[in-house]
DNA sequence: CTGGAGCCGTAAGGGATCCGTCAGTGCGAC
DNA sequence: GTCGCACTGACGGATCCCTTACGGCTCCAG
């Protein structure tokens, strides 16, 4: 059992890991928000123990990155106690929210009720399709051609199309959704974009753009994405 | 969703189902241990509000007891603010603990958090006939002709056609019905149509579109999806 | 029995929409 | 300036929706 412990107070840090593998827990710490992202990424831990006040990134989007891919528990630890904090964080996606100072007893159960529940895990961040490789942390898209492994440019706006796609595996993504999750409300009428972006994100993942395999597109009511055989 | 709400209180018990209705739950209430207990059994609700300080159960048996046929959530509201109290409910198999008096946009995110992830065992949304077979939420229509397992194109009429008769088996649906979900009211003449579209599903589901076998139609009346034996 | 009126199923064609593609412009960063 | 990115506009070509037309069927009036 791996609990991730982000936070930037050395003293907490201490504190916790002490008292974390006391109760018998494996124990990896991050001092700030990219290091809690990376290791949540990386180390797969059962439990993620996140204080909001880190220097970085904010609570909220590390939250935000680490729900992207995975359905990790996240507990919250603050010494904010305002309803308006712990409101933004649980809907956010966050499990609990307990505020400092605690008590080790009670963090000690909720994180026994967290783990309870836990659900096969290991869900890897990682996508594949034909000869492309999508890593949905790191925010990163790489190609084997010829059996070499190189790195695949995508522009932001490529990249959130791209992402939308690829969380829906086998799933009809309607114009609309696309619209309103890569450039926002208001935009509902702009599906000149789509064809556009569409044809860039196959020009670049598609071995032959002409006739695509993995990113195609269902006449009047949106695109999909089909990962395929595993390969 | 439907939560139950388990307190002896009665002002408390109505504060809580007026909030609660406000956010678009249905509300079910006991006023005992023993209440609760037959509530959750008989009405199957999607979380559990449950009052520690109630009379005959006790809080921490109703727990036990619930958790020995159901996982869902439990949040536990409690005048006791010790420690011990926490753990013993936690530990007992109860989701989360808040302590009078909470505040109501906390509790209401407290709630969405456990509902949040209790979602994804939903029905199966997918329905079976012939060698055929619907996916509503993938939005996915496929036929295995052959041992072979090929995608069936559909326009977006077709689809919506389709969809409209496979969410009513069984069932006659008029073509007052059809026209009005498919092409919108003011189509209430159009009824030729229904006799196009239909016959485009019939040649791609059926095997034998002349003499159909699942989709049938009720002569002056509608139309009628019969799912027909498991095959 | 016979003929006609609806209703249903089928087929073919035209117009509108949608899609993929390719230039080209504007804008900000370096 | 130069480069990269977002966006615009326009163009064939494919697809889709609707219209129109025709034949078969049932049912009922004559």
């Amino acid at each position: 059992m791996k609990i991730l412990v982000a936070d930037d107070d050395p003293q907490i840090l201490a504190a916790l890991r002490i008292l974390l593998h006391a109760h018998g827990y494996e124990v990896v710490l991050a001092r700030t928000g990219t290091a809690a992202l990376d290791a949540a990424a990386h180390e797969h831990p059962d439990l993620v123990l996140l204080d909001l006040g880190m220097p970085g990134l904010s609570g909220v989007q590390v939250i935000r990155a680490i729900r992207g891919w995975s359905t990790v528990p996240i507990l919250v630890v603050s010494g904010r106690t305002e309803s308006y904090d712990k409101v933004a964080a649980l809907d956010t996606g966050a499990d609990d929210y307990v505020t400092k100072p605690f008590l080790a007893d009670e963090l000690a159960a909720r994180i026994r009720a967290l783990t309870r529940r836990n659900v096969p895990d290991a869900e890897e961040p990682v996508v594949r399709f034909g000869d492309v490789e999508v890593d949905l942390a790191r925010h990163r898209v790489t190609r084997s051609v010829g059996g070499q492994e190189t790195a695949v440019r995508l522009t932001p706006t490529e990249w959130a199309f791209l992402e939308v796609l690829v969380r829906n595996p086998d799933r009809l993504v309607t114009r609309q959704y696309l619209l309103d999750h890569v450039w926002g409300p208001g935009h509902a009428n702009d599906s000149g974009y789509l064809r556009l972006y569409m044809a860039q994100l196959r020009k670049k993942l598609e071995r032959e753009p002409a006739e695509p395999v993995h990113l195609l597109t269902d006449p009047g009511l949106g695109y999909r994405f089909v990962p395929g055989a595993r390969s």
